[in-house]
DNA sequence: CTCGATGGTTGAAGATGTCAAGCATTCCGC
DNA sequence: GCGGAATGCTTGACATCTTCAACCATCGAG
């Protein structure tokens, strides 16, 4: 229990320290590595567990530095799709690869290890998305 | 990897609800959960990884309402210890049984399920104060 | 077309995070 | 002891995050 939050706040020391590498803050880090492809403002906060207004100022600050891009969704005007720009993808291809040299320990596991640690992981934090 | 994200995004997403019930913040939240035994700022710093001078600004407003009490340390006069007020213990056990009532999957983990997945923690996030 | 709901932005106020500068105290070499 | 380096904490300035309420534009249903 103390291990479960002794294991989030390491996650989010090695998370933050790959961010800060590249100028970048923990939440705007994070910004970026949920844009595998384009999602709504709405969308963001949603999956950010944070208020509307706050994702346009992440937002912001990644567009003013290129990372990032607003599209306005043609099928819907209200909405904007956010989109990484080149220089976003390679800022989040060089997080998630320092990202993994700093977990070396996760790649030790082995396969049958790996599988059941995901397995405990789904089971005490049952991901949403599969389950419903 | 993604559900490691997955699952300390949602670790603290409820660690702060728990704290939000009682009025405080995500960070003052673990402060308090820190406070088993009293310690000084400059050790608080150190288990947040954050800067000393934001200790001073936490403590402060959890001194302020009375939670947390300073106690300048004899042997050594530049240390302030931190320690939990009568109130600051309530509110540290209301937090704990908040968060496990949201995280019953924990609690219906059979012994050797539990063991495990704390040993395999343990492999991907290596307790310093264990190990070293 | 009008109404209600939804997506995004703005502004204000508090909280956090980082950095540099400063004060008090302790430690160490001499 | 004494003086300087090191340590613990605080302060101030500034960027960021967080939340809330108010606002505008657009969409969907009737």
């Amino acid at each position: 229990m103390d291990q479960l939050a002794r294991v989030a706040a390491a996650y989010y020391r090695h998370f933050a320290a790959a961010a800060t590498v590249h100028g970048l803050t923990l939440m705007q880090g994070k910004m970026l590595s949920l844009l595998r492809r384009p999602r709504p403002m709405r969308t963001l906060a949603d999956l950010l567990g944070c208020d509307a207004s706050n994702v346009t100022g992440i937002v912001d600050r990644l567009e003013a530095r290129d990372l990032v891009r607003r599209e306005t969704d043609p099928a819907d005007r209200r909405i904007k799709n956010v989109v990484l720009t080149e220089d976003g993808e390679r800022t989040v291809r060089a997080i998630r690869s320092g990202l993994m040299s700093d977990l070396t320990a996760l790649e030790r596991l082995d396969a049958g290890d790996r599988r059941a640690f995901g397995a405990l992981l789904d089971r005490v934090f049952p991901d949403p998305a599969t389950t419903g």
